[in-house]
DNA sequence: GTTTAGGTTTAG
């Protein structure tokens, strides 16, 4: 998407299209080309009356002329406006205007055959994150950033939204609900695919919808209880005494994801719907609702947590699939991670098996083999060897003890549709998806090294082979799970020797990790300031937003805007609030820099907004005006966004300085803007972030707690990055589940190597000593 | 046109 700064003074454009999109001429656009960054202009030679279309949203179908191009032979293209977009260019377009357009989307035209014009049209609507700019006139659209828009225009909701609690036998509405219970499309006896749905809303209401479609992409995208959906046109019956939903004609839906703080996108089968801030508002807040009034801790595992006897929803990809017999059929999928039990495996004739032969053997030993039976097997035969999949109820069934690998795991779906068993195919844009991929890709590498080693042996019929990677694990569980980075010459000492020692001193071991804490790994991080030694809490995300309304309550001061170092703009959002939003970009030689090397200032903008600006721009820093200046907020809120950091400073230790003091930095040569350079200059102590955790360690002699105090050494993960990325969280949850696997015997549990130091704490009434982990890592083949 | 399913685990 573009970047787009319409500048606007007393709400008219009068700024120059930014210098960094570029025209495109007519014979240059073309089915296929990148539009990202280009606009087009052109005279509109001939415009249709504003029209509604099928499901109420506005169209708006203009000419345009290219006449710097008057020697070839198409100089015409059509522009299908949607939504807002199209009503407001309704009113103010007219023939022979001459505007811009950038943000389109390129389509291939149906009518060019007909009308000679250009054989694409384009396709513009805010939701798009189109702009228009016509001379003379106040903007029309937005200043927009590469992923979100401000909107300066006021959306009045078309639709009305009946609550759950007050709908009536018979009728046909819109609604709005948060997933309870659902089951994933499956093929229905009659002609369609089918799919169930109750919701819940803060009326308390509950409402089971029955969905019915021939066309499995036209029903709700759900994946997880939880997702938030909007559904249009849904017809109202009472059944058994309770209100029914079931689908009528012109059924349409929204589904997000419910997860308070994800990106708010919908997903949906509807070319064209409405999508607002209404609709951003309102999934917020049945996001917030749901995350204090609905359960959503799903059944969801990996293999490496499955429970026997237990039901689960297994995100995985599909390597290989067969027919097993009239009533079955065989998925065999990974994701990445291993079964901590013996699992079964379904034998199935050769020339049944499909998938890539060579992958299959790789990851013979990180497979689950997943028989599905009955209704379900239409759908599994369907589905794409590659494809990213989410089975639903899945059961980790404990296997016979008399089989002669003793009791396995088996992995069934029964036939059936009850607690939403079924398979669905997730798209290859979902986060969870993007994040199984990435973590699926990282692995590969350790796996087509281990391949070299059997890269002569034959790959057919291997099924007892010798050197495939259940060995290579076991082998891992002799060697140490963690090792010493130093101090290799010193000899171990048994914790029961250490415990009856005094303090300070140093010792290596070689213990087991019997428990851990905290269990839920993302309330390890911590921040601590290296001067005053204190350690606290990551501030939530809330609280930090709720700090800028704070801020934004103060009215931009705009005598500060636009200074010799920094240009400035700033607008007002048309939603009830009338938030005053201001960005002072720094410049370099009085000259605005390349966004990826630009730091920006934000008044009044909210944590969202600033994660979008940190996408684009080097650093955000966010500000509030004060007579005197541009000062930082309270240091209760981050003084610096860069990267997918948080910069948080000491409120003990630091002196902050107006922001002025940035100048000398901004006319340096090429301004690096290191956050410790960035933190010196503004007087802040920065915090540093910290993984902090307990281990319970035995050996056989005593039990030993000590804690880990680590930037990033230990688990060679970045403490800083931890808490914005889904993937190292992911990571580090393997880490943990290797070094005390989960559900397994004392005896089983793998060894560490680690250097530990004592140390003495001593106030007023106690006297104690501590244990903290040094110069140790994870072994290299665990991370 | 208005079936299909209408939540609450298979039993392989």
């Amino acid at each position: 998407m573009p970047v787009l700064l319409l500048k606007v003074v007393n709400g008219v454009a009068e700024t120059p299209l930014p210098s960094h999109i570029q025209r495109e001429d007519l014979n240059n656009l073309r089915e296929g080309v990148d539009c990202t960054n280009k606009y087009f202009q052109g005279t509109v030679t001939l415009s249709y009356p504003l029209t509604k279309l099928a499901d109420g949203t506005d169209f708006f179908k203009i000419v345009l002329q290219d006449l710097s191009n008057s020697c070839t032979r198409i100089n015409s293209i059509n522009v299908l406006m949607y939504g807002k977009m199209a009503e407001d260019c309704s009113k103010v377009l007219s023939h022979g205007d001459n505007f811009v357009i950038a943000g389109f989307k390129l389509v291939k035209s149906p009518t060019a055959a007909e009308d000679g014009r250009h054989d694409c049209h384009l396709e513009v609507s805010e939701d798009a994150g189109s702009a228009v700019y016509v001379r003379g006139y106040p903007t029309l659209s937005c200043l927009q950033m590469p992923t979100f828009t401000f909107c300066f225009t006021s959306v009045a909701p078309k639709y009305a939204y009946t609550s759950l609690n007050q709908l009536k036998d018979g009728t046909i509405v819109n609604l709005y609900g948060v997933v309870k219970f659902f089951k994933p499309p499956y093929v229905s006896k009659g002609t369609d695919y089918c799919s169930v749905v109750t919701l819940v809303d803060p009326s308390n209401a509950k409402l089971t919808c029955t969905l019915f479609s021939g066309n499995l992409d036209s029903l709700p995208k759900i994946y997880k209880v939880g997702d938030v959906v909007r559904f249009h046109r849904i017809k109202i019956r009472e059944y058994n005494g309770q209100m029914q939903g079931i689908t009528s004609g012109g059924f349409a839906s929204l589904t997000f994801d419910g997860t308070v703080g994800t990106p708010i996108v919908p997903r949906t089968s509807s070319k064209v719907y409405t999508f607002t801030d209404e609709e951003v508002k309102t999934v917020k807040e049945l996001r917030a609702w749901a995350a204090s009034n609905l359960s959503i801790s799903g059944p969801a595992a990996k293999l490496s947590g499955v429970q026997p006897m237990l039901f689960f929803d297994l995100t995985c990809q599909l390597i290989g699939k067969a027919k097993v017999d009239g009533s079955s059929f065989l998925l065999k999928v990974w994701d990445g991670t291993k079964c901590p039990y013996p699992t079964w495996k379904v034998s199935v004739e050769d020339r049944e098996l499909e998938g890539e032969k060579g992958l299959l053997y790789q990851l013979q030993n990180l497979t689950a083999d997943i028989l599905v039976y009955d209704n379900h097997m239409q759908l599994a035969k369907s589905l794409k060897i590659g494809s990213f999949l989410r089975i639903y109820s899945v059961h980790a069934k404990q296997g016979s003890a008399d089989n002669e690998d003793g009791s396995h795991i088996e992995f069934h779906l029964h036939g059936g549709t009850c607690y939403g068993r079924g398979i669905g195919v997730l798209p290859e844009s979902n986060p969870e998806v993007k994040e199984l991929k990435e973590f699926l890709e990282s692995m590969d590498l350790e796996e087509s090294q281990d391949m070299e080693s059997v890269s002569s042996l034959e790959l057919e019929g291997t099924s007892n082979s010798v050197a495939d990677l259940e060995s290579h694990l076991q082998r891992c569980q002799q060697l140490p799970v963690t090792v010493l980075t130093d101090h290799q010459d010193l000899k171990n000492t048994d914790l029961k020797t250490i415990l009856n020692s005094t303090a300070p001193q140093q010792y290596r071991i070689r213990a087991k990790l019997r428990t851990y804490h905290p269990q839920k790994l993302y309330q390890s991080v911590k921040l601590h300031c290296s001067k005053c030694n204190s350690l606290q809490e990551v501030p939530a995300g809330d609280d930090f937003d709720f700090n800028l309304q704070g801020s934004a309550v103060t009215a931009p001061n705009t005598e500060l805007h636009s200074m010799s170092w920094y240009d400035s703009i700033m607008w007002t959002t048309q939603d009830q609030k009338q938030r005053k939003i201001v960005i002072h970009f720094v410049k370099h030689d009085e000259l605005l820099q390349h966004p990826k090397d630009t730091l920006v200032m934000i008044e009044g903008g909210t944590l969202k907004e600033m994660w979008k600006l940190t996408k684009r721009f080097k650093c955000v820093i966010p500000v509030r005006s004060t007579e005197d200046g541009l000062q930082l907020l309270d240091l209760s809120s981050p003084f610096l966004l860069q990267g997918n950091v948080t910069y948080y400073g000491c409120k003990q230790c630091s002196t902050p300085k107006p922001i002025n003091s940035l100048s000398p930095l901004a006319a340096e040569q090429q301004p690096s803007w290191e956050p410790t350079e960035i933190a010196e200059v503004l007087g802040i102590e920065p915090l540093q972030y910290v993984f902090v955790m307990k281990f319970t360690l035995v050996d056989g002699t005593a039990p030993l707690n000590a804690y880990l105090f680590d930037y990033e050494k230990f688990f060679q993960i970045p403490a800083s990055e931890i808490l914005t990325s889904n993937y190292l969280q992911q990571k580090m949850e393997m880490t943990m589940n290797t070094l005390c696997p989960p559900g397994r015997k004392l005896d089983d549990l793998p060894w560490l190597e680690c250097f530990i130091k004592s140390y003495n704490v001593k106030d007023e009434t106690k006297h104690q000593v501590y244990y903290q982990i040094f110069d140790t890592t994870v072994a290299e083949d665990v991370v």
